[in-house]
DNA sequence: GGCTCGATTGCAAACGATTGCAACCTCGGG
DNA sequence: CCCGAGGTTGCAATCGTTTGCAATCGAGCC
């Protein structure tokens, strides 16, 4: 119960306030002041620059001796190819472009960070840009597509005829990730949402429920829209109709604290409830404890979508199917490798499964 | 409760897959194909390249009627000048990077897209890395400063000093945020954290607490430190002792329900816990309530800090303190114009205040 | 020993902008 | 009528790479 906190951090404080307290260093004026140019690399190896930028690409004629040579000395002096001059004359640029929106939703930000992580782990450098609830994409693209990312993933709302021929002008794929745009034949990678759908409501049929809706989250979200197609249809083949409450604006928790209250008022002896997403699902069992004095699972069971961390916590121990987010952000970069080695591949959708995951909002048996 | 979606969709749809079975627009294995360069609108209007060049800066000296021919083909033809060749010859980039962690707190997200939105309104693109929680930003620093960022922003955990000094060399201005690095004499934007911690401490001492715990967070946090001292020190203005744990190994949700139990484990008689975040705080309370069968606020009152948005959740309704992001992301916009215009710019910490928010876990008067 | 061939290497022209400097034009004043 | 000033414009160098082509070199073969 006391400090003994300080170890590491007194040290590093030490260091940094070196960097400020000795030598002037360099020149701050200029992002490019101190930085080494492969003519001082060359130049002090009696080499020309040509065989400096040879030595760093993999298949040209260099003698193995000299590219060793040439690199150690590049170490030495901290060397790296210029990204800009060199993207100025290769005409590639290692860059991809994510867009995301504003989030209700923690999905997101952990598909961001995973998908960033491996981006980066491929050589990719990754530029953000944030579409404000407002706004479309399209007026955030063109500052996008100035740098000519390799590719744009979209995490966010659809892109307008304009602005999708703008990106295919310039040469950078359109991926969306977590979403698609139906029938549109453009790259897509998501989860198996409708195949969820159905298993969600295969578990809900062998458990014993009989009378269920379906939460939607923003109406044309196609994540929404397919595993709610999933649930239904499973339902259907069992013979059962199912409730659809289609009101929510966004994912939101509030959408879900209200739909639930709908429904209810609506389909008194409901007693199954899936939601389009985690939060709405958490929304939707707080209308139902706080408002309607229900108990979760004892008197109706709510199933979410996502899995994201606080659907673990005690709080709220949600039974919900769990989103492959790192396996879609594999399946990101695989498909950006592929795209590398075959610029005219045609465009796919690749649909990645999850898996149940039962916790406590589900009544285990029996009505 | 139908489908009634796909309004909307169906039209985007239609354009999208025109841009694949119309024209072949351009040739999609150059990221560049298809774009114009200054030359070509120079051609086209018979003036140089220079003009073109000078048309699009601000304080140069062209004929007002030229500039605006210019300007007019340009946006005809969609020039934009290209960032690539601009960057080479004027030795600025216009982008910044951002370093994030893995991220148990929704305060990150949140504050990472609400910076972004600022900064790209600034005209700064965002390259975003993202450091496993593993890594220090030591290893994915050098792949940031390639492209000589103007400034990093860092949001995780410290540097090196050889880092930091690499930083330096390149002429990228380090910018830490909702952190710093103490006595280092480095940039920083945070909450005034400490003021913060006196705020609550100030609030639970007028409504009767008098057996107070603070939970730390990540050990070497500043936001932990700072939070925990400001609250230390009111009380013991009051005269009172807190009680300090100091456990935890990051700010997750396992940490708070934890602590909550060794805490009331030591001191049955506890009637107040502050947090060092919301998450913590909710762990805590779930831990509370789960664990020892207590009731917040009746037997216990819990306060948690930043002000996430499922802190105004019914389910937790959390007392807290609200992390002013909207305001830090401004000022970090604000603070690099200052270096924008003054690269020689002494290092400053800035500090800026939030508030208290009550909701529902507080007690709220007398024992 | 001369010639050819292959492996290395350097030269120089791009890439697409910015910018100092000089040339030009126009206009007014002496 | 001539000259200088001020305002526009173009020339050409430059940023730091990549890369086609030509030059060089040593060696192997006849």
């Amino acid at each position: 119960m006391t400090g003994g906190i300080d170890g590491e951090t007194l040290r590093v404080h030490g260091w940094l306030s070196m960097t400020h307290s000795g030598k002037p260093s360099s020149d701050r004026s200029k992002p490019f002041a101190g930085t080494v140019s492969a003519r001082e690399v060359a130049e002090g190896l009696g080499v020309s620059i040509s065989t400096v930028s040879r030595a760093f690409q993999p298949g040209s004629g260099v003698a193995p001796a000299t590219r060793a040579r040439v690199l150690a000395r590049a170490r030495a002096l901290g060397y790296q190819p210029n990204p800009y001059a060199r993207t100025l004359i290769t005409q590639r640029t290692r860059i991809v472009s994510v867009f995301i929106s504003d989030i209700f939703n923690p999905f997101f930000p952990e598909a961001l960070t995973t998908l960033t992580e491996a981006l980066q782990r491929h050589g990719l450098s990754v530029m953000l840009f944030h579409v404000p609830l407002g706004l479309t994409p399209d007026e955030v693209l063109p500052q996008a597509l100035l740098y000519k990312p390799e590719c744009v993933i979209v995490m966010t709302a659809t892109l307008s005829f304009q602005n999708a021929m703008a990106a295919a002008e310039a040469g950078s794929h359109l991926i969306f990730f977590n979403r698609y745009v139906p029938q549109s034949n453009t790259f897509s990678i998501t989860c198996d949402n409708e195949r969820g759908g159905r298993e969600v409501a295969d578990f809900l049929l062998h458990t014993g429920h009989s009378n269920m809706a379906y939460v939607a989250g923003t109406p044309d979200a196609t994540t929404s829209i397919d595993r709610g197609r999933g649930f239904v249809a499973r339902c259907a083949e069992a013979g059962i109709t199912v409730a659809q409450d289609n009101m929510a604006r966004v994912f939101s928790y509030e959408d879900g604290y209200a739909a639930a209250q709908r429904l209810l008022a609506a389909i008194p002896d409901l007693d199954g409830i899936f939601c389009a997403n985690d939060i709405v699902a958490i929304g939707a069992i707080d209308g139902l404890r706080h408002e309607l004095g229900l108990d979760v699972p004892g008197d109706i069971s709510v199933v979410g979508f996502d899995d994201v961390s606080m659907a673990a916590w005690p709080s709220h121990a949600l039974t919900t199917y769990r989103h492959p987010v790192r396996r879609m952000a594999a399946a990101t970069v695989e498909l950006i490798k592929e795209i590398e080695t075959d610029p005219g591949l045609a465009p796919v959708a690749r649909r990645i499964a999850g898996e149940l995951v039962l916790r406590g909002t589900h009544r285990s048996r029996g009505a």
